[in-house]
DNA sequence: CTAATATATGAACGATTGCTCGGTTCTGTA
DNA sequence: TACAGAACCGAGCAATCGTTCATATATTAG
């Protein structure tokens, strides 16, 4: 489709040049459409990053709520691994691309974006958390949010640094460690 | 001096409208300079924004080595505890600067930067950890690793959620509270 | 086959921006 | 006071980019 021709070149300039190389004639050129066309779509050019974006978080926030209620009524402890596991691995399979969007959102006004993402991120982490079937939490809001926080800005700040392939693995394996002793050290709720 | 009257200028210009307003007109006139003056001091717009970060990120690092001094020798849950407190206020304390220099410095190519301040950070806490009075890890450099990423991703993340105060001061405890169990659950080495 | 509608084209335009450079003003020294 | 060098100025140039629109092509309906 015309569409996905326009998104993939997207990309593929973005990856290649960051955002301030993307320019709607080579989006255009490289999608083999003309720039009239591209207008037909998006009104405008961060129109196209921004519903990029949109495409993306879409289907991470899937993945997870996948994740999520594949684990109902797991322990804690597998909740939290596989919570980082899918994360980590969302963010890792195509490198590249990950770390063009996190520099196209940087320069958009998504705030939206992020919120939406974030709001049915700690709905389903939150439905699976409360489900564990070896803990209950007085706060679990306030878990909740740490969890999520962490992980995911973990994975961001690893990323970032450009570790060897055996060093990421350890650091993931440390967040898991970190996140199943701070569940451990949490009250449980009286019932 | 008028290098300082740019970079306020510069300053407060990402913090109002993001790279994307930032003209090296604009900036000169915010700064009570001409546009050549500017030219004086910077080759190139782009150099004048990597200077900003460099001495953002030269001074950030020059606090956290001033925290990690003072606590050699201490135990390790005072140490989580002071490095957390000093990153995050150091990031809390103008907000709305903070926010504008992580989004510059998405759009530009300074890796190079990033890369020396990570290891000025690492270095001082290292060293930091290896003092500790109540703990020796058999492998200091992972633990190092993780401790950094994860208290310098949460805080990244939790900065971009927004968050009232009282939230964040919640989750904020909880990543000491997070660091500390799991310096506990790593096993010591052995002597 | 024709008309009507939807989709695609890409040259050209207006606006903006980074940057230059010939010239002016300031500063301190003798 | 005279003068050299440093610092500063800012109108204007060259280049780029987002966007438009008159035209062409494809698709569908009658």
């Amino acid at each position: 489709m015309t569409l996905d021709a326009i998104f993939e070149a997207t990309i593929q300039l973005l990856v290649a040049g960051g955002m301030h190389r993307l320019t709607t004639t080579r989006v255009a050129e490289r999608a083999g459409v003309s720039v009239g066309t591209m207008y037909q779509y998006f009104p405008h050019k961060e129109a196209l990053v921004y519903a990029l974006n949109a495409r993306y978080l879409e289907d991470l926030a899937t993945r997870i709520e996948a994740t999520c209620t594949s684990r109902q009524g797991a322990p804690i402890g597998e909740m939290v691994e596989a919570l980082v596991d899918t994360y980590w691995r969302a963010k890792t399979e195509r490198a590249d691309v990950t770390r063009a969007l996190y520099r196209s959102v940087a320069e958009l006004d998504n705030q939206p974006l992020i919120d939406a993402f974030a709001r049915r991120v700690d709905a389903a982490t939150g439905a699976m958390l409360a489900s564990a079937s070896d803990a209950s939490f007085n706060d679990l809001k306030g878990v909740n949010l740490a969890l999520v926080t962490v992980i995911f800005g973990t994975v961001r700040s690893a990323f970032e640094r450009n570790l060897p392939p055996s060093a990421a693995q350890d650091l993931k394996r440390q967040l898991v460690l970190m996140c199943r002793s701070y569940l451990a050290a949490i009250p449980d709720k009286p019932r």
